[in-house]
DNA sequence: AAAAAGACGACATAGTCATGCAGTGTGAAA
DNA sequence: TTTCACACTGCATGACTATGTCGTCTTTTT
């Protein structure tokens, strides 16, 4: 609930932004900062750590990063909640810190108020999220389909994509697949062209994100 | 932006909470409630829905279902922003909803207030959820075993399997990461004896499965 | 019936890959 | 200090891939 009170740990390099946050958060009656530090190493070894609710985590931080940090607070305290603030909106971290146990994720631009409102929503059972992440994260879930997201592969194609990712040869593949190894060429030119890609790993890649295969 | 007219259908059997939506939401003046449903079979033979913004959809509904209908209108009108507000909050319906299509998911006990908003914020880029569903999707994200699931590479391993999957040659990748091309080499060698595979496509579909990039 | 498209087979070749072997420098464990 | 693992650099080579071009034989379209 709201009346209790929230131990909190920063993690975050810059001063000023470390500084920042602890002043805002120290303004709330039902939060308390434990510690703040400027990397994960000194931090897990303070005993604070253990301590906290929630973890406020930089991502970009030297040494260990806050990937790797979210990992191993997860590991080793698993009802700690790490809410990570970053500047970086790519996909390829969001999805990382998430999967590695982040429960929610933040940009650094929060407004105070968002700021105090996101710990507690993660407090009460929340994951907080700018919109625009949420909408990555929904959308990540979206099974595509085939009409509209991607190419529509004549069964030989998909048959040979299939071989595709298991590293097998042409040769290997033609004699899988009764057909002359010119013909798995012609095949692959053309699974190739629709996927726009040039290489099997590219095939492959797009075939399973996409879901052409698997 | 909030100052644009959001045009929005209902489908829900329901006749008190369909036409209790359509109250609230008439009450704003940036809705505007083009047509209710208790049914999609009615309902896609509209010419409404296409001229919609939001469909707010019932889950439970006789005939087609929502998950169907949200499947439906995504694959017609891909444009469309389905919210499902329904009185499951089982993972299963959750699940099946948000992969079907919905941008949204809520409870039919929101507040008014928390509709609305929900309303706007799906318009303006975000996914409106429930907090404990938002905490639901993180969590399914989590990835489980992070030790015996699957292998451990390395930050320079993954960084280059994640080009691999790009379909770059060797000298492409060493560019890109600053590393001779027999270190790319080296590192690829060792990728493929952890993941057990011999050829790119191979690592690559691994890599996918397992999680260990993307 | 003629044209167009699709599914092969054949051949050629530059380019890329997979892999084996042999070193070097660094830092941690013994 | 020695040993050992790790992260490379270098080199070599047979194997495989990507792509272009040409030709044949159905099937579909017009």
């Amino acid at each position: 609930m709201d009346t209790e009170l929230t131990k909190i740990c920063i993690i975050e390099d810059n001063e000023y932004m470390r500084e920042g946050w602890e002043a805002i958060l120290d303004t709330q009656p039902d939060f308390c900062v434990l510690s703040t530090f400027e990397m994960c190493e000194t931090a897990f070894e303070s005993d604070d750590i253990e301590r906290a609710d929630v973890i406020l985590m930089d991502i970009d931080l030297p040494g260990i990063s806050g990937i790797e940090g979210v990992k191993y607070v997860r590991e080793n305290y698993p009802d700690i909640l790490v809410i990570m603030a970053t500047i970086f909106d790519e996909d390829k971290y969001i999805f990382k810190a998430l999967q590695g146990g982040a429960i929610g994720y933040l940009m650094k631009k929060v407004s105070p108020d968002d700021l105090c409102n996101s710990i507690r929503d993660a407090r009460n059972g929340g994951s907080p999220m700018t919109p625009e992440i949420a909408r990555k994260v929904i959308q990540s879930l979206h099974i595509k389909k085939p009409k509209e997201s991607s190419v529509q592969l004549s069964e030989r194609e998909l048959e040979i994509l299939q071989e595709l990712a298991t590293g097998k040869s042409y040769m290997a593949i033609s004699k899988q697949i009764h057909l002359s190894e010119d013909g798995v060429r012609y095949h692959i030119r053309n699974i190739y062209k629709k996927l726009e890609v040039n290489s099997r790993s590219e095939a492959v890649a797009k075939g399973i994100k996409n879901r052409i295969i698997l």
